[in-house]
DNA sequence: GGCTAATCGAGACGGTACGTCTGGTCTTTGC
DNA sequence: GCAAAGACCAGACGTACCGTCTCGATTAGCC
């Protein structure tokens, strides 16, 4: 009982639609806010009919994702690993600094909040959202560190996934919550005080 | 002549109603999601007319905002400072490990997640939130941490504000984006780090 | 099982809400037309609790129908029969005449209409607004006609109550339905051919 | 820069929901009358979104007008003039008997009266209704009353529209107004007075 | 001249329907 | 032979009024 429905056929699908969807979306969201973005006006953006919106995505929150990532691969450009300098500090703190200008850049913040609010409440959305964007990025991190370990610059006995997190979390719930500025300073102190938790014994 | 609009009478606000439609909107967050949540259905199971709802909250949010707020005074009955055993590890992995349960507790998590996906897209929400829920939470953390440092426990430089948040923010993180389960160890193992980056030089 | 509610004391009414809320009426109907006039809107002009109206009259038509018999009584000032100079053709035109000029005078024209269209739904507010206002009028034709028969300047035979609806109905049509303008000498013509009718054999 | 919203594409209207409305229409103005007649009602009745009716008519009134046209179409078949056996009483009775028996069913009662009641208050209403209701049935009898004076049946001198308006505005009268038994007596009355007031000098 | 009871202005309440907007599906039409 | 355009069913939105109700704060009228 497996009627799901002729999937469409991609071969056949429209390049330039498909384009000017995801562009339309990332602009709509940027003027008016992804909680006011609609399909339909996607659509009229685009030049596009709603079913050619519906046929290839399940939710705008689908399309907004796929726009965020195209926008990301354009910006990546070869930012496929973290620097080694060989100074950990000093890495992570370049890194954390430029999350933080991105995070604060509009560019990015309001489509990077409509993923995250969806996110949390969307299991689905969130899992690929992860599987796409984030967990591509936090490996980065977890390769760095584990170099970092086998340098004997940190505690070995320390799982990475963890260390991570206590390098991106704090920087993620004030980004989220906005109880305070998000500054380089802020990005600097949670690294030294992190580093100095990952010391080796 | 700035008066748009005659607020209304909060003397002769029916606390019978507000009652029945914050359980309401609880009840229904659970059932169906915060997404599929709709005033109308509100109303309509709270036995209320939807003015009554749109005279006293201004969104959906709002009113979950109030319940959950509630929803935590009933919970919270004296929970009104951290435990302070002179242990501050102990204590912090108490709190942590309580926070982790709350977190996975169905009860807490469907209205949770509303609040901060709402939050993170709208401001104004989220200044209510924090200043409510959140903000209250965070400075039992500022007052043990300092309690700590004054007892010689902890790196009297670190700013508590941040510290706290290398203890929440990895949960939160986790908790958002379900990159891995949110377990007491996990806790423990974010107690144990940003302690050791704590300890007096 | 009579306990249909006490009804309100009548000595104990306010003559100024009573009159506030007439002129009110009448205002309001003049101003929005009787589709969009509300117990609110009236309540709100006159100044006036709306339990004030509800107390007094059970709908808007009640209403309106009391405040146009308050407008026809300041009106009427003895007009209380209709001329008789002897000329039955005469005096017939003369009273026509004037009651093309009141259907369409603005002052009358809109709680008129109000409560014809009112009256064709509704079989209760027409018989009060017949009794009240229609059959007084149409009841001193019925005397002048009597008169004229008596006089041996029209048919005996014919009923009074009927001549009198072909003088009034075919005015009562086209002010109704517009479908030409209602003037004097269609007043006239009307008088001429229906007295045709009613010449003696 | 005229063009304030896009008008609907006719021919893509669905026809299947167009009678469903109608009938739907139709259906519940003679259950519940009128007045309490709503657009969702209609709508749920006949299987169609509220959209699909406020796309096509302006009010409920113009729904109520196309549903009495089409009634009106499938009941006229053929009657396209009036009877002329070269009686002019005779036939005269005969077609205002019938519109007596007609105003007294219940068929077309409720939606004659929702919609003469519209048609006071609500000029453009009325003139739609006229010209596609009542301007082709009045266009009858002018047709009639010409051959009556040409085969020298009626004074020549009287206009017909003003003819007409002494037959049909007395029944009118009464139905509206409920002052007495609209009958087949009180038709033929009505009829043999005008028709002596008609008499050729 | 105070007491009591009803009416008063005010407006919150549970409801119903409004007319609009958007979501997703289905149909037509034009390229 | 698609895909744009957009009509369709469905249903939530936020607003406007409905008619009922509960509040003090005036009034009456009876003691």
């Amino acid at each position: 009982m497996a009627t799901t429905k002729t999937p469409p056929d991609a071969n056949r699908r429209s390049e330039r639609s498909r384009r000017a969807i995801l562009e339309a979306a990332l602009e709509l969201t940027g003027e008016t806010g992804y909680q006011r973005l609609t399909i339909e006006a996607i659509a009229a953006r685009a030049g596009v009919g709603k079913q050619t919106i519906y046929r290839w995505w399940p939710s705008k929150a689908a399309v907004l994702l796929d726009a965020f990532v195209a926008l990301g691969e354009d910006a990546a450009e070869g930012h496929h690993e973290l620097p080694d300098t060989g100074d950990l500090e000093a890495d992570l703190k370049t890194v954390l600094r430029a999350t933080v200008d991105e995070l604060n850049s509009p560019r990015y913040d309001a489509p990077s909040r409509a993923l995250a609010a969806e996110s949390i409440a969307n299991p689905d959305l969130c899992a690929q959202f992860t599987r796409a964007v984030l967990e591509p990025q936090l490996q980065l991190y977890v390769t760095r560190l584990r170099a970092a370990q086998e340098a004997g610059q940190a505690d070995p006995d320390v799982d990475p996934r963890i260390a991570l997190e206590l390098l991106v979390g704090p920087l993620a719930h004030r980004w989220m919550l906005r109880t305070q500025p998000l500054t380089h300073a802020y990005a600097d102190s949670v690294v030294e005080i992190t580093l100095r938790g990952l010391t080796p014994r």
